[in-house]
DNA sequence: GCCAACGTTGGC
DNA sequence: GCCAACGTTGGC
């Protein structure tokens, strides 16, 4: 089992928006960079877990974690020319975009800061989300990287 | 294949 | 709103 962050901006869709929806579960759309398409459609499993980062708000950082439970799948918000992530070069007989589908499974009584991860950058030296100019909007961690996190948490 | 221009991301 | 950093586009 692998180990994710995947970030959202909360205005469009955040945490509280995945515990509100239907069975807590929802789509992971809207992906438009190749390298997170990757991922999403030749990486992630059904039983991963990730953390949901929250991004371009008042407090960035990590409120929660989810799971992966449907691997990935054509993202058709690519062919409908209505929507706003429409993608004319994606066909559905040849889709160029990926989603997964996730489950919510804990919101933390208080998040782990984008402050408080930097202030622990010794252990998360590697984290892709500290990186200045990182762009991917799901990125893997380390199994110790998880376990760390998990701990500054639950502190 | 190069690279300038442009659009987007995301913290501040 | 600003701006650094990066990805993508398109002319050549």
């Amino acid at each position: 089992m692998k180990h994710w962050l995947m970030k959202s901006e909360p205005s469009v869709f955040g945490i509280d928006d995945l515990m509100k929806a239907p069975k807590k579960r929802s789509a992971w759309d809207g992906v438009r960079n190749y390298q997170v398409r990757n991922m999403l459609r030749d990486e992630m499993q059904v039983g991963d877990l990730a953390f949901f980062y929250h991004s371009s708000c008042d407090e960035p950082g990590i409120y929660g974690v989810i799971r992966i439970v449907k691997e990935g799948y054509p993202d058709h918000t690519a062919f409908d020319p209505s929507h706003d992530h429409f993608d004319p070069k994606s066909k559905a007989s040849d889709p160029t975009w990926f989603m997964v589908d996730i489950e919510f499974i804990e919101k933390f009584e208080r998040p782990v800061t984008l402050d408080k991860l930097r202030v622990h950058v010794d252990k998360l030296s590697d984290l892709l989300v500290l990186k200045r100019g990182n762009r991917l909007s799901i990125t893997p961690l380390t199994n110790a990287e998880w376990r760390y996190i998990v701990t500054l948490a639950a502190k």
